[in-house]
DNA sequence: CCCTATTCGTCATGGCGGAAAACAAATTAG
DNA sequence: CTAATTTGTTTTCCGCCATGACGAATAGGG
């Protein structure tokens, strides 16, 4: 009657002693990472190892100068105190790069996954040669580096942060049409030491809202530049669908038989929720700087502006309901320049989200990012550095 | 500026020997799953674990009854020849349970994942009290586990299939409107000695179709009931959600301003393409076979039953265009009541998933559950015995 | 001041589990 | 019948964590 099991689950790998130790250290790592400075018996009573396992785990992670012992704090409780443990400050740290339309960005993030060096440039990229871009971003970077290095701190790896899609091959950019890219191979262009990794701003600002706690470890993070992207992470990690494609919003229907989208379809959410389609309710002219203008209109109450930004809301509102009863997320986080329209965006939505998914919904979890236009490279730099936490033993290599 | 990494991505586990022996446990017995009839070596050069790793493994579960070695097959090459391991066809199987509106059913799997026994009687369950359905159950699955025993099969464990939501307890159905049932804590209900276990029907239809191989390992499973439900399979688990409510497709958004809804919103594809909204613009009453009598009256070319199929058809296809662009599943599969009537619904919902998908769409990607209604109750039976696949060490204990 | 209780970190021992390599067994090719 | 080849087991070894004991560093009480 049936054929047995189907083939694999993605057949897991084997467990060996070094899988074990390298485990192992990643979870002390994280521990100290996510609990502040601890002192050994802490972190053994909280992973479940023993203290000589801590022991002996942390002695090697501090000799590659991934953790430090701070000075003692006097806790007030009987027994010998324990010697605090904390991420370094010093020693490896990530380089998050970004490439806007109007601006280039640098930054470097050390262990603790705090800014240490920040940097952003104005620069007009709209169809400039990639290979330009790319120079001028190095200079940048460079800048950035010795700044860094001046401090002690090692750049290990740098994550570039586009407004487009990552091509199939890794450190490649598939599409960024703001930008005029296409097939662009970022990482051989990229004549610095450091191995780089290209991936979607969009992604990053979703991670960086990820790590910087505002959100819960599922939630979806929509953003709008040209387009409407969400980024989706689910159990603390991002979802990228079978082939890579998740999260494309712009493109979920709103009404079916709405005005044409560039797309091929009809009635797409970007011809309601997209800066173009806002701009023109609005009756505002595309600028580089035409979000600000939208907010500060309608801080001073203007009437249309006023009514395109309710559309947008409204439409977006429905979407994400959909979004939210498919996904169940705990959180809806609104970034990129949706943030800076929050306080008009917000409570439509709110009103759409409430009457629209199926399960109560919390008001409370729709958010805007407090992060703003900084995501992007913040997440790049963490996600940079962020690899060494999760797994200290690449280092050893 | 920035205050370090948020706390916790869901911290590890502990990396022991134990778990080690168990990971590999489970490597070895998942490979047999997966790969057939396979030998030691065969299963060593597969995993990389080496030769006497798996030996000693394979000794460990043959002698817990979970493997068995089968007659040598000549092969032909040279050297001296494997010895055949097969998951075993007897000790340890699951017993799937389903309750449906019209029907109870019961079955054994064994650890292959072949049915072994099948059951399935008539029964109206609708606001019948579910001590007294449970205990009609019972007998049933006593039947069918008696006559698994007579085959050295022992059940180990039972998974419940119902028409409705898991409550926050385990064990407890949430609601099942079709049944009447509310808060029921069927696995105190249930009297016998097998651990039960409760899940949403939908959800173990597309568990089977997991299993048997039909489709990829990430893929949304459609299936209509009294309700439309959606269950994601993502890297060949299911996705329940931060909450456990995702794949409420049911109440996506089709028109914003369509009709009522009963969940309070308006335009749900509910609306549209669920079963009463169909049979109300194909003309017919509601009654327990009003599937089959649409699909035979769309055979005869019945024009508004036609109609009927063909609005439902194009609303599904929208939103699951919307789905596809949010969530990139390698596939779509119809199941339950729409696997019937597939024939009239695919044409339609291909289209509009071409059109609507913003990354180009496999028609054959869409596709109809070859397991019918059969799928609950064989996702439950599979269910139940998985877990030993995925973890034999569990019965060590 | 000294002694005890308490907690922390380390050290020594042991056992478990996989890796590596040698070996025995079973087949094909000639 | 021998050589070659592949399989499965045995043996030895090493890495890693658990266990338990011990020294270290503190607070509290007499």
């Amino acid at each position: 009657m049936s054929h047995g099991w189907a083939p694999p689950a993605h057949t897991g790998r084997a467990a060996s002693q070094q899988g074990m130790r390298r485990q192992n250290l990643a979870l002390v790592m994280t521990t100290v990472a996510a609990h502040g400075p601890i002192s050994r018996a802490a972190v053994a009573d909280r992973t479940g190892l023993t203290r000589a396992a801590v022991s002996s785990l942390v002695e090697e992670l501090n000799s590659a100068g991934l953790l430090a012992e701070l000075a003692a704090a006097p806790s007030g409780r009987v027994g010998r105190p324990g010697r605090a443990l904390a991420l370094s400050a010093q020693g490896p740290a990530g380089l998050g790069l970004e490439v806007g339309v109007g601006h280039l960005g640098a930054c470097v993030v050390d262990l603790r996954g705090e800014v240490r060096v920040w940097r952003q440039v104005a620069a007009s990229n709209r169809n400039r040669p990639p290979s330009e871009v790319l120079a001028e971003l190095a200079e940048v970077s460079q800048r950035a580096v010795h700044e860094a290095q001046d401090m002690r701190l090692r750049p290990i790896a740098a994550v570039l942060a586009v407004p487009g899609l990552v091509g199939d091959v890794p450190g490649t950019v598939g599409r960024a049409p703001n930008l005029g890219w296409r097939d662009v191979a970022a990482s051989e262009l990229w004549s610095q030491e450091l191995p780089l990794e290209v991936e979607n701003e969009a992604n990053l600002g979703a991670l960086a809202e990820l790590w910087q706690g505002a959100a819960a470890t599922d939630f979806i993070h929509v953003s709008a530049a040209a387009g409407i992207g969400a980024a989706l992470v689910v159990g603390g990690r991002l979802f990228r669908g079978a082939r890579g494609f998740a999260g494309e919003l712009g493109h979920m229907p709103v009404r079916p038989d709405g005005p044409a989208c560039a797309c091929g379809a009809h009635g797409c959410l970007e011809q309601y929720a997209g800066e173009e389609a806002v701009l023109r309710q609005a009756g505002l002219v595309r600028t580089e700087d035409a979000v600000h203008r939208l907010a500060d209109r309608a801080r001073d109450g203007d009437r249309r502006v006023l009514a395109a930004l309710e559309r947008a809301g409204r439409a977006l509102g429905t979407t994400l309901a959909g979004a939210v009863n498919l996904v169940d997320p705990a959180a809806v986080v609104l970034g990129g320049a949706y943030a800076e329209l929050g306080d008009w965006l917000l409570p439509v939505i709110r009103q759409e989200l409430t009457a629209r998914t199926l399960r109560p919904w919390q008001p409370e979890a729709l958010l805007v990012s407090a992060l703003g236009r900084r995501g992007p490279l913040l997440g790049a730099g963490m996600a940079a550095i962020r690899r060494i936490v999760e797994d200290p033993a690449v280092l050893r290599s």
